[in-house]
DNA sequence: CCCATTTTCTTGACTCATTCCAGAAAACGG
DNA sequence: CCGTTTTCTGGAATGAGTCAAGAAAATGGG
């Protein structure tokens, strides 16, 4: 678990200031899993009073363009944002509840990053979702 | 190419009615591959003269949930429809231009469909978004 | 062929995530 | 410690998509 200190190296090393606001977001995204904008804000508030939805957003764009965290957005959801990068790990989404949960890719080290066909496109990331539903949401036939 | 008798057969199989909107927009979809909401308003309304948003909202829905035509929102992009359904193929994605582009599923026939840990969900589709820069849009170094 | 029932379409207001803007505040480099 | 640059505040705006109520059209039985 990382602390304030290790975050404001990231954000150093990564080029950007370090200011408070920045801090908390970066610890909000590592302590909740995929959670939206909206709950990043809370999260953000609770560590440190009011701050503008604007400034939220403007960090968590800053610090996706600089690889400290993933924004995600499942079809029919809203933005949300996690912690581990440059993993190539997917995502299992209930169609229920919406719960998102990661999986390590499936297809080695990089998965399914060769497309049958190509057309010429120069790609550089395979993102995968798997629909479904979760064990809460799914009653399984009864034998 | 399918013909407007065509479109109406489709509907009643999926016991849904025949309207002329409806026929529109099914041929739209068939005619505009990825197309957008505005994109598919504009051309049903060329062929019909006025028709309001919602109705278009509407049939999109019911489309879709009949499965006739399916629904496709990368991140960053407002929802786009295909009429290509039920064939498991998935996408690749310009970063640059927005261009998107059908690719047959790398690995066999319900390919990715296999995560590593289901975590116990019950998984029914594997959605794969390729990520790159498309020809146009990619200047290869040059020798 | 016509009517009643059911579903769909129109109109217009509304929600809500996200963005835009301008000025105030804070962080960094010298 | 000061000036420059970047970030944050506050508030308004954008835009895809949804909600709701009544008008219109499609289907099926008579």
């Amino acid at each position: 678990m990382p602390t304030t200190a290790d975050y404001e190296r990231m954000l150093r090393e990564a080029s950007l200031r370090v200011t408070r606001p920045r801090l908390a977001v970066l610890a909000a995204v590592h302590d909740h899993a995929h959670a939206d904008t909206d709950a990043l804000i809370g999260s953000v508030r609770e560590s440190l009073g009011e701050v503008s939805h604007q400034a939220v957003y403007d960090v968590l764009r800053a610090l996706t363009t600089a690889g400290l965290v993933r924004r995600i957005q499942p079809s029919g959801s809203v933005a949300r944002y996690e912690s581990r990068v440059a993993d190539n790990h997917h995502h299992l989404v209930c169609r229920s509840c919406g719960a998102i949960v990661d999986v390590d890719c499936a297809v080695g080290e990089t998965p399914c990053l060769t497309a049958a066909e190509g057309h010429g496109f120069a790609v550089d990331e395979a993102e995968v979702t798997y629909w479904g539903l979760c064990p809460a949401c799914f009653t399984p036939p009864r034998s």
